[in-house]
DNA sequence: ACACCTATTTAGAATCATTATAAACTGAAT
DNA sequence: ATTCAGTTTATAATGATTCTAAATAGGTGT
């Protein structure tokens, strides 16, 4: 509990009781998830013995994506993906299953782009991999 | 226009007045471009002394997209952007000013995907990089 | 502990892109 | 020309997301 009120205090962050809940959720567990708004809010009713607004689940996800605790992933649905693995890395998207799989960027060869847009610099570089059978 | 015509009867489908002057609007021209439905709605209005139902371009951009004539653009954003470029080829995309710029494949290294999915083959590996000032 | 102020939460309404519906229309084959 | 499936269309429906405004709750100073 308290490293999380300290992640949200030193982010400027009021530690509300929601915030603790979905920092529960999101992060208390080894391994990194991806999910959309809807898919969030049922493991938080399944997983906490309390139900938060929609609309607070949302303000919480765009807040804690803003602070860089989770990343969007560049794909085209009608829902909006978003990851606890924030690191450097790319993605496998199965069309048939329409499941989201982790690739470390150990797994792709270096990118390196070349051409240069002037009065710009490069704030991410991210590969999606579509699959299909 | 007899080009339309044949290209839309090669691939099943009517050449109607609509899908003909749709036609004219993505592909008679040297440079390919980048759309949202909105935004062509808008070029077609303007093109083609003619209104097409709004209906009628999500159909057709999707079954031009079935085909593969158009592409659409994995990135995140509340509309989905389509590509006139069907070529292997990658995307800048401008955070401020919310703007698409094509990366040709050479400008981007060579792209090995070293780890494997089972029992899936790869259909297509986009990069996306994100610009900021 | 209390009061106060602002940030946050909330239910519900509003918005907006997209899809579904069902009736009218049209291309093309017989 | 007739017919019929494929298309177009206006409009309604859907569904994710954002907005609104009132209620609530942290946090600070007393």
């Amino acid at each position: 509990m308290l490293k999380y009120i300290d992640k949200l205090r030193n982010s400027g962050l009021r530690p509300t009781k929601q915030r603790l809940q979905i920092c529960e959720v999101l992060f208390d567990t080894d391994k990194t998830f991806h999910f959309t708004i809807y898919e969030l809010e049922k493991k938080i009713k399944k997983q906490i013995n309390n139900r938060i607004s929609l609309a607070t689940v949302y303000n919480t996800v765009h807040a804690f994506e803003k602070k860089g605790y989770l990343k969007q992933i560049p794909i085209n649905s009608n829902q909006t993906y978003f990851d606890t693995n924030v690191t450097d890395h790319h993605h496998f998207y199965d069309l048939k299953d329409e499941k989201l799989i982790d690739l470390e960027n150990c797994d792709v060869g270096p990118i390196n782009i070349l051409k240069k847009i002037n009065g710009k610099k490069i704030k991410s570089v991210e590969v999606l991999v579509k699959l299909e059978d």
